[in-house]
DNA sequence: CATCGGCGTTAAGTATGTCAATCAGGGTGA
DNA sequence: TCACCCTGATTGACATACTTAACGCCGATG
């Protein structure tokens, strides 16, 4: 765990997937014929992230969405494919595009800037809410996260 | 049920679908909860469109798609609504992507510029360069830097 | 004419997405 | 302690996606 916030996580037995461990989905393209549940995961884990990123409940989600809290459960752990429909609404409650959602199932190909990733840098140097110090302090940040060495 | 369709048979092309104009409202709205039949009907008249300037028959999309023909005819024809997986191979079957369907049924917005200021939020959310720790790490620290209380 | 084969559509069945109600656990205050 | 309220997870009923087997229509062949 290790998260900023203290995120609730109540497992329950069996407790599936520590968010530990995966690191980062890569995009890939090409169409994965028999792997498909594991796109369901990636994008379940990924919604969860998002959500609790946002401290948002399960409940809260669900009355932003127009979609049952009991469902966004099984959707984030991965035991069922969202429709488009609901997609579009989770994507919306997160303040994501709904192609980045689509990304991270690995569904779509496309997504040129989320793939490179300095889009964030520019970001925060073109942030009017924050101060010079402030920027200077969370590129720092973000530089010693994103450099290798 | 609810044969309100005309006897027309089923000549190929040529027939003026003119419904008395669609009209593609705006970009403007996510999706109206209730108006959403709308999108599923251009989806499918794109599709068949498509479809038939490939010189395709349904059964032979079928095969391609692994999808039935009798499925395809009601997606194109705006009875059902598809799932991503067969968005998907509609899509590879066409030779298109997934994105052009998606926009074509209205689904994504294209590019989600939001020069609100929450861009930074966004794009250290969706950087897929940083740990899920690093993601909540830069976050918190973002935040507490513009938030307003 | 009759038969065959292709076309799109329809009917009925199965699989899967989705919801309302409920459960078990944990934090908080009286 | 107990009573609350909120968290995520489960269950059973229903709606919708999807399939297989048929139908009616048309053109080509015999």
């Amino acid at each position: 765990m290790t998260a900023a916030r203290s995120v609730d996580n109540q497992a329950v037995p069996g407790d599936a997937v520590a968010v530990g461990g995966v690191g980062r989905v890569g995009p890939r393209d090409g169409v994965p014929p028999s792997g498909w549940t594991v796109q369901m995961n990636a994008l379940g884990e990924f919604i969860r992230a998002q959500r609790q990123l946002a401290n948002l409940s399960l409940r809260e989600m669900a009355a932003m969405t127009s979609v049952s809290n009991a469902y966004l459960s099984q959707v984030e752990r991965g035991l069922h494919q969202p429709s488009l429909k609901v997609l579009h609404s989770i994507a919306a409650a997160l303040q994501l595009s709904t192609e980045q959602l689509l990304a991270q199932a690995g569904w779509v190909s496309g997504t040129r800037e989320a793939a490179s990733g300095n889009g964030t840098e520019e970001a925060i140097r073109t942030d009017p809410r924050l101060t010079p110090e402030q920027r200077a302090a969370l590129l720092g940040v973000y530089r010693s996260f994103v450099e290798p060495e």
